[in-house]
DNA sequence: CATATCGCTTCTAATTCAGTAGCACAACAC
DNA sequence: GTGTTGTGCTACTGAATTAGAAGCGATATG
C-alpha cells in the first residue's frame, strides 16, 4: 500500500492532490521544502533555520517527504529531488504574493 | 497587531513568505481553498466537501481565511476574494504535478 | 404551531506537536 | 588507548491542536 492509495489524513478520495495538500498542510512540511531550496543541509542545519523546531517532528517530516520521493540524502545532507525541485518551483510565485499579501494586510489592518 | 506582524507559530522572522507558509500549513486550510475553487459554498456544503471535517476546525480555518483577506462571504456563501484567488491560481499547476508524482510513487513502491 | 435547514458554539477525547535530554556512531586529536 | 566534538536521531512528558458529536439560536416554510 502506497502513500498515494492509502486513506490519506482527512481524505479518503485517493485523489492525488487531495494526497499532496494533506501532506503539505502538516506542520512545518512546506518549510523544510522551502529552507532546502538552496544547498543541500544537515538535520541540525534544517533544525536551526526552522527556529529549532523538534528533532522529532523534523525527523517524521523528513521520513514523510522521503518516502514521498520529494526529499533524498546526499553526501552533502537532505536536498530536494528533481521532483522536489519541480514542486518547489510552483512554490516560488508565492514569494512574490506574499509580499503584496502582506502589504495589503498592513493597510488593511495595521 | 496584524495577522503579519505578530509572531507566527514557528516563525518570528516577521518575512511574509513564512507567515504564508504557517497559515497554509494548518491542517485543511488549503484544502478549504482548494474547494472553493469554483462556486460559493455554504458553511455545510465546504464541511461535506471536506469529508465531514470538524465544524469547529472549519470555522477556525474561515475566521483566520477571512482575516488573511483570502476568504470572504457574499451572498451564497464562503468565496475566495480576488486575492485568495489568485493564489488558488498559483497552486494550479500543483493538481498536474500531483498526478505525476501519483504515477511515480505507484511505480517506486506499489 | 411544527419542521427543516442554516451558521456556528461547546464540550471531551484523541492526536499531534513542542521541548528537553541524551544515545549511538564517526571523525578527529592526543 | 582516552577524550572531545559533531552528527543523525530516539525517548519521554507536557502543551497545543484537531476530531467528533451534540445541540443552540436564527431563519424559512408549511
Amino acid at each position: 500500500m502506497t502513500l498515494i492509495d492509502k486513506p490519506v489524513r482527512g481524505s479518503s478520495s485517493g485523489r492525488p492532490i487531495m494526497a499532496l495538500l494533506d501532506l503539505l498542510g502538516r506542520r512545518w512540511t512546506m518549510r523544510v521544502i522551502w529552507e532546502l531550496r538552496g544547498d543541500p543541509l544537515s538535520f541540525r542545519a534544517l533544525q536551526a533555520c526552522c527556529e529549532g523546531m523538534s528533532p522529532s517532528v523534523l525527523n517524521q517530516r523528513l521520513a514523510e517527504l522521503r518516502e514521498a520521493l520529494i526529499v533524498e540524502t546526499g553526501a552533502q545532507g537532505y536536498q530536494l529531488s528533481a521532483r522536489g525541485r519541480e514542486l518547489l518551483q510552483l512554490f516560488s510565485p508565492l514569494d512574490r504574493w506574499a509580499q503584496d499579501w502582506a502589504h495589503a494586510l498592513r493597510s488593511d489592518q495595521g
